[in-house]
DNA sequence: TTCAAAACGTTGGCACGGCCAACGTTGGTT
DNA sequence: AACCAACGTTGGCCGTGCCAACGTTTTGAA
């Protein structure tokens, strides 16, 4: 009687922000598949490659800089000092920060999720040409450029 | 001090895959805030379109359509029930399914939703020419479609 | 025809990313 | 001194996306 389509939302399946967040949703699929053989997830990874590439920052400032909230950066820090990965000390010059740091373990794990952060790129990248590759990334980033201003 | 830079995190700034995600996430950010004026979420807008397009379905078919699992579909379909917007009836050609169909007035809301889908749209890709919605619109489509292939 | 396998609706739960309010503490301004 | 801003922290909420399990009903194969 019924046959049941794949799966396609009707008109949906040609609008933008639909596309986007299906392939986002793959992305995100795909990398956690990946970080999970690190045990980690996506913030402790954008928390941890921040750390290793720029030095030590307070909890404040990382949430900043990676775009997580302050209150889901106590978290993950504490996951990640709980493991060895960061050491979270208070700030003798301003005693309401911590400044975190990226233990070297903590640098060895940000540069063995890089490279399955890499790997998952290829991954979901596999079907575009190198041309094709970067013209998605550059869409995407003036997408995203003209979202970020205030 | 710490003149905080906007919200890049390092080199992810330049991964499809990080990429991807925060338009992704403005997209879903603005299509929500458009939604909310309908009171309903994205899982209420997709039922119901599918619903409008292509006429009464059971849970499980809308929920293969649509992309959205059983278990989630029942609780939507109750929202919608509730409202008015769709009717949910015992099958009698088989009593294990519930056939759904869009009301009177569903239908109306998913035509309003609908303007307030393309008014986001539009939003979300001001910056863009048409070539370029398009070619955004194409490479998406091939990634999506390399990536649900059962 | 009988019996096992499959599909259905439903409940309840979990993960993940993202966001917000509130509090006590500490720092800077005026 | 008084005020306001920033900090870390707790605790909560939302939306999307899954999964496991149960009882009911249908289907298909022995």
């Amino acid at each position: 009687m019924d046959h049941a389509a794949p799966q396609s939302p009707a008109g949906l399946s040609t609008t933008p922000s639909w596309l986007l967040n299906q392939t986002a949703s793959h992305a995100t699929r795909l990398l956690s598949e990946g970080f999970a053989a690190h045990d980690l997830r996506g913030y402790h990874y954008r928390l941890l490659a921040t750390l290793a590439e720029q030095g030590p920052a307070s909890q404040a400032d990382l949430g900043r800089r990676c775009g997580i909230d302050r209150s889901d950066v106590v978290a993950a820090v504490n996951d990640l000092a709980g493991r060895g990965l960061v050491v979270r000390a208070p700030d003798p010059a301003d005693r309401r920060r911590n400044v975190i740091s990226a233990t070297g373990a903590g640098a060895d794990e940000a540069r063995r999720m890089g490279v399955t952060l890499d790997r998952v790129q290829d991954d979901l990248l596999t079907p575009l040409s190198t041309t094709e590759r970067e013209q998605l990334t550059h869409l995407l980033t003036r997408l995203l450029h003209h979202h970020s201003r205030p």
